[in-house]
Order: C-alpha cells, then structure tokens, then sequence
DNA sequence: TTGAAAGCGGTACCAT
DNA sequence: ATGGTACCGCTTTCAA
C-alpha cells in the first residue's frame, strides 16, 4: 500500500536528492562531486560513494533543470524547414556541428516546419538557446531577431542570401554563381541564354539571386537571358526541350549539376547537340558532373566552413555587445570542362 | 544608480512575473491567460490586459521551467552523426517532422558526432525527450536504451537494420535490396556476380547486410559473389575496371544508383559493354538512373514514411508498456531498365 | 569537509 | 474571478 495507485508502475525518474539520500551525504554534495567543483574539496571516499550511488541508480542530470538554475544554456539553434538535398549541406552541418562541439556547444537542429516569422521566432526563444544559427529556409524578419535577442540568445547569426537587421550575417552570395555562370558563357560567344528556374519549394532564394546575376552578367554586353522554370521531372525536361529550337537559346545555366544533367539528357534525346548548338553549365561541382558527356562545365562553390562559422558563433557569443558583421565567405568560380 | 554595475548592459529576459507585474495581477492569473486553462475562468478585460503586457514585455515562456514543472516534455529526440546524403533521407525527415508536429510533438535532431554508446545514451537522457528514435548511426546499446527509459524516455524506437532489446523497432532489411537484385541477376543467366562494398565511413550498416544478402541469393545456384570495395571517386572506380576482365565478373550490384553511374562511366571508358559484358543494377530509384544510357536497373525501396514512424512514436509515448514490436516496413523489388 | 536553504520560471492546487 | 504558494531538479552561496 505504500504504492500510490494512480501510477501503476512508472518507477520514478532518479534525482540528485535520491543519490545523495543513497550515498548518505547531501544534494550540495552530490553537486560538488558530479560537476568536480574545483572551489570545493571533498574527500576521495565520499567522492566513490557519490559516484557509486549515481551509477547505481543510473542517474542522469536534468539538462532543464541545470540550465534553469545557471540563467543559461551552451545550446545553438538551427532551425530547418525543409533539410537541403545533397553533400553540400551535408558535409557543411557536419562540420558546424563538429566545430561547435569542440567549442562545447551543443547542436541543436529544430524542425520549423510550417511555422513562418515570428510565430518561428518564439518557438526557438522557447528553448532559450544562447545562439541562432538561420539557414535562411524559415524567414527571419527584424522582429524576430528582436524575439530572440530579448529571450536571452546572445547571437542570431544568418547564413545565406539574406540580411536582416541585427544580425551577423555570413553572406552567400547566389548571385555570384549566376554570374560567373553567364560571364563565361558571353565569354565563349554565347549570346541567348536560359537560366533554369527550380519549380520545387524552398529554392527561390538561391534561384532568385542566381538569375538576378546572370542578368548582371549579360548587361551591356548584348546577350539576353530568358528564365526557364523546371521541375526536377523528365517529363518537364523533355516539354522544355521540346521548344528549345523556338525558343532559340545557345546556352544555358541550368541551377546546378543535377538540374544540368536531366537537361542535358534531355536536350541531347531531343537531337540538340551539347555544346555545339548549346552550352551547358551546372554548378556544385558534383562528381556526377565529371561522369557525363560531354563532361560538364559547373560554378565551383566554396561553402562557408563549418569551423569559420563555429567561430563567428563563439566570437558573438563572447560578446554580444560587438557590431553584428557581414562575412562573405562564399567564394564560387567556373570549372570549365566540355559542355560549354 | 539604479543599475546594477556588475551586469553592463545585459538587460533581463522578461518573465512571466514581470508580465504580472505590468498587467496587475499574479503569476497565476498569466499563466491561466496565456495557456487558455478551461479550468479557470478569468474576466476578459483581465485577459486583455494580460496578453498586452506579455506582448509589450516581448514575454516567451521558458519551455525548460515549463517541462521542469509538468515532469514531462514533447520532444522527440533524433541523434545523428553524420546526415545521411541523399534525397531519400531528407524525404523521410521532413515527413517525419511534419507528422510528429501534427501530433504536438517537437522534434529535436541532436548532434552526436564523435560520441558512442552510453556516452551518447547519456547526452540524449539529460533532455529528458519523451521518445528517441534512433536511425543506427550512433550505435545503441541495450545499456543505452536502459539509461533512457530510466530517464522518463516512454519510447526508443530504433530505425534500421540494427534490432536493440528493449526497443521498439521499424526494421528495413537491407538484406532484402541485396537479395532481389542478386536473384534478379542470376535469373538473367548471370553467374559471376560483384556487389559494391563503399569504403565511406557510416554505410557499414547497409552495405554489409546487402551484401550477405546477395550471397545468400546464390547459395545453391551455382553464381558466386565478390565483394568490390569502392571509394565514391573517378580514380577508385577506374581503378577497379581497369582490372576487371580479370576479376571474371558478368554482374554487379552496385550498392545504390550513385555508385553505379560511377561504375557504370568507369566500365564503359575500360571498353567494357553493358550490359552485354557486364549488367549492372544499383538502388534507390533516383531520377538519375533513368537519366544513364543505359538505362539503370535498379532496386526500388520504399522506405518508412514519415507518417507511420510518427504514429509509432505516439502510440509507444501513450501505451509504454506495450510490448516493443519489431514492423517491417521496407519493401525492396527490382525496377528492370536497360542495365542487365 | 559537508549541509541547509534560496531561487531559477512556470503550473496547478487550494483559498478567498 | 483571482491570488498565494508549494514544488519540479539543480547549483551555489553561506554556515557550521
């Protein structure tokens, strides 16, 4: 009878009061000898017994409880929408990932899924994380930067296309790609070029900017650049390629390698000789593109490491106080190989 | 002088104490207002002047004080070391995610690279998720998963080919991708049969049960099956066929659609035809392989949907004692193209 | 060397 | 209809 009936056998989650209660000593100690409190000296047998009566009962500490207490918490927050398709994002969270964990933060990646602005904003401030780190998939607007820096993160950093105020930026510049993309293309004498638009949700921000510079590129220069939307889809490809004769294109920047190779297939099943009648050139700089033929001309990227960024967490962490910067840390060049 | 000097600028995250401070009231009296509790009645006026003084102070609750207070929280943990590459994975995530979200939960992917076992076990139990649900990157011990449970997790369900005691499983058997492939190859008449073992760290875990599989298609058919360690780059896969009439091999199963593109470019250099000289079949069903010439066999595998996995998550959150059920739900058959 | 106790930010019971 | 208050688990003075 000494079992409370509503619980039917839900043992008790061990406290630090149940090892001390175990261990004979008290919470205060507990503490002292978990955390190796240097300021405090206790005795080496009182030490095994705390430590023995922890295993014992396979106590674990309460993150929210510790954090509570100390007012904050070593966590950085990376809100994900969608999780970018392929070994670009991959290998970068890998190493942010690693990087801060050397740096002993703790990497949090948070589904955000459907949440939008501010709404997003006070999800994250919920969890009180001492630093945001923004892909730039779920808009972040001024005032939810201003969420955040209230509820306590000492940095709200964005990586991407993006610059909102308040924040430390490291600038990707998208446009950039479309550029260098277009310039060499004017370069080889190209003079009507299609710029694939990815129809698929979440792109829009590095479609956008990477049109807006090829449009840049081809300015004054004579050549024109007409915007081509694709879905990831042969059945697209093969409609687009379908008209390419009327529409009457020489080249095209096709996103990156991936949209450049069903284009290309395409193009080529359409009788369309590459590079010949047109130009091709993708970007990433996937091994897939070494693999094709005509071997693929694409944009290098170098993606803002993941260990440059842990820094820029931990520098504005240190001190919030500092000018939120803008980095450019994304540097992209052309790889020229045959299709172009 | 009303500052105090030891703290610089470091304004103070509001609380739910300074909301009722500014609206008049108690602490009590917000926390019924800005969680809608049914079971209290509060004047709308009140209500007002509440919800204007939260959004005045910029208020957000603190989740850690509020999952401290209930003994519970939602989250739903999901260790990972490195992310996966792919689209199949980043499908399987985002429908997760949405899933769980549609049932309250909060999904947390928590970095765990370089941590292992109980280590990793323990990180995950300090916050205090109501359910883990472990893809197999980070190996699970049967002590790990005691250390969870012990920590108040209701479910740890494991996804993937490992099968931990005391978990709740959803099994995709690798074996099964090797074995439909090798069978559909010795069907075809083929005999000597290599199956892809990629030496990238973190693909162990499927490769080697597709490969035990393969063996196991040929026992008694009189085929044989060799193992092809490959690297994911040109040099390892030109390597490989420049040795490959000597291997004697009429077949391969590639490990996925990527790795054969590369071998299947590799083999075609050599001089060696498919499928005539060799068939190959990879896996995954991605877009890629329709886009090859030939085009790729391959093994098409339906991975768990989102949707599913969520409500085993929420069934094995509400009913913790149920028994911990294994469910298959991994079909794999073979998409016959043009590549043997 | 160790213990008692306050308090972090919410929630919910019990009064009023 | 609202307020007072105990308590969740942990850390950290301050005392002994």
């Amino acid at each position: 009878m000494s079992q409370s009936p509503k619980q039917p056998a839900e043992r008790p989650v061990p406290t630090s009061a149940d090892v001390a209660r175990l261990a004979g000593v008290s919470r205060a100690t507990v503490s002292y000898v978990l955390n190796n409190t240097a300021a405090v000296r206790i005795s080496e047998p009182t030490r095994q017994r705390v430590r023995e009566a922890a295993e014992e009962l396979g106590y674990v500490p309460h993150a929210a409880a510790r954090s509570l207490r100390a007012g904050h918490s070593r966590m950085v927050l990376l809100p994900t929408a969608h999780v970018p398709i392929g070994p670009l994002y991959s290998r970068f969270f890998n190493e942010l990932q690693w990087a801060l964990r050397r740096l002993d933060y703790t990497v949090v990646q948070y589904g955000s899924l459907g949440l939008d602005g501010d709404e997003a904003a006070r999800a994250w401030a919920e969890l009180r994380p001492v630093a945001v780190v923004s892909l730039g998939e779920v808009r972040l607007t001024p005032n939810g930067v201003e969420i955040l820096k209230r509820s306590g993160a000492k940095a709200v950093i964005t990586v991407g296309p993006q610059r909102v105020a308040g924040t430390h930026a490291l600038v990707m510049d998208q446009g950039r790609v479309g550029r260098v993309a277009a310039e060499h293309l004017v370069e080889r004498g190209r003079r009507r070029i299609g710029v694939v638009v990815p129809e698929e949700p979440g792109l829009e921000m590095f479609s956008g900017p990477r049109l807006a510079g090829a449009r840049q590129a081809v300015a004054g220069t004579g050549a024109t650049v007409v915007p081509l939307p694709l879905r990831y889809e042969e059945e697209s490809a093969n409609e687009l390629a379908g008209r390419w004769r009327e529409l009457g294109l020489d080249a095209v920047f096709a996103y990156n390698d991936e949209y450049a190779m069903l284009l290309m297939r395409a193009l080529q099943d359409a009788g369309i000789s590459v590079p010949a009648e047109t130009a091709i050139v993708g970007a990433d700089d996937l091994l897939l593109g070494r693999l094709l033929r005509p071997r693929l001309t694409t944009v290098q990227i170098d993606m803002v490491i993941g260990r440059h960024l842990a820094e820029l967490v931990d520098s504005a962490v240190r001190d919030p106080e500092g000018t939120p910067e803008a980095k450019e840390l994304m540097a992209s060049r052309v790889v020229p190989r045959e299709s172009s």
